[in-house]
DNA sequence: GTTTGTGAATACGTGGGCGTATCTGAGAGC
DNA sequence: GCTCTCAGATACGCCCACGTATTCACAAAC
């Protein structure tokens, strides 16, 4: 193991916290978690996390930060190459399966242990709608190229559709993990595409 | 104020205790809330909690159990009567309008609580999807009943079609409460609208 | 090689919340 | 009207977790 820099050391005893705190957190939610075991799963002791973060909450939030930034990233990058219906589903596929279903859930239990501080808390709260916002974004971006390609001028407009299907992955993740047996498997990608082809049809009709 | 028996107050007690409870718990969260402020905002001491219930545990799962009878009820009730289209979703305006925007956030914010509980707890998990389930198989029925109405085959089995609307409502409503200004009033209703008109236009497609 | 500054460990004080055990006062039975 | 019983209040002990203050160890600078 490379001798390390006083400042390499600080970055990766971070990450290690952040990653260790985001397990935790999901296992026994905010207040559930407690610091110390945080720590331990990170082989630290509670004095690494106090000199690394201020306190619990800024942890916390240190851990969406990190979360969101590179899901930002994923969903702009896949969606945002994708030109033909085949490359968008593709990208939607890849973007599902691109992590162990196990992790999915974590990061999506997560995800509400999030959403429910920032409702709780009226100053993180527009930071996450303006994130989550932005994510829909990309979204609509894609879509739209999506009924462009198929030469067809989308029934509802883009963002609304946009908002739909951010609201029907949310809501299946949300029964599956809850119940896989209630929710068929890749159900996700079927009822998007469910989505558009209908979609097509209607502008089509009369 | 009359007099009132024994067990008349008891039972009293029970349910301003199980009301305050569910305020508290989806303000501060499970671990969060106290049982001490619970107490003080139903009018009553701890010991009073104490006596109805063993632990913070199950007068969690009391909360839960209330509120899903409650709710349960009405979309049975609703949703079973409807017939024609035009039944169907009045019934939902009227399910969507039953309750003040705030208190629909409220429960929807103690729902997540909820679930994330349930995740974490193996053995009432199977307890929260059997009711989730129950409640998707009465919209799958009504879902069956509007097709019919209209004199088309669903162009998706009927409870598939009731999972994705579950799911586009939690979503929507999820995207709503974090920024109101992201999600159209009543556009849930829209969506849902879309679904069918949409589903309507592909079965009649080639 | 000595000193200095910082990242991380250890030790400590304190508060808060859970659960229990005991007490009290008002309905219920005679 | 007197006693008994039980809903609910009060009091207690205990533990856990947060945050802080202090110490330790090792890179960085000279």
């Amino acid at each position: 193991m490379a001798r390390l820099t006083r400042e390499e050391s600080r970055v990766r005893t971070r990450e290690r916290v952040i990653a260790a705190a985001a397990e935790v957190f999901v296992q026994k939610g905010f207040h559930g978690a407690s610091l110390e075991e945080i720590a331990e799963a990170a082989g630290y002791s509670r004095g690494a996390v106090y000199s690394n973060f201020d306190d619990k909450t800024e942890l916390f939030l240190a851990v969406r930060d990190e979360r969101m930034l590179r899901r930002r990233r994923q969903i702009g990058d896949l969606l945002g190459a994708a030109a033909t219906p085949a490359d968008f589903f593709a990208a939607l596929r890849t973007l599902n399966q691109l992590e162990p279903r196990e992790n999915v859930q974590k990061w999506y239990m997560l995800h509400l242990e999030l959403w429910l501080y920032a409702m709780r808390n009226p100053d993180v709260r527009p930071l996450l709608a303006e994130r989550e916002s932005a994510n829909r974004a990309a979204l609509a971006k894609a879509i739209e190229a999506l009924y462009a390609s198929l030469g067809v001028k989308p029934p509802v407009p883009a963002n609304e559709l946009a908002i739909i299907a951010d609201a029907l992955d949310r809501g299946l993740l949300h029964q599956e993990f809850l119940d896989p047996a209630a929710v068929p498997p890749d159900f996700i990608i079927q009822a998007l595409q469910f989505l558009i082809d209908a979609g097509v049809a209607l502008a089509k009709a009369p």
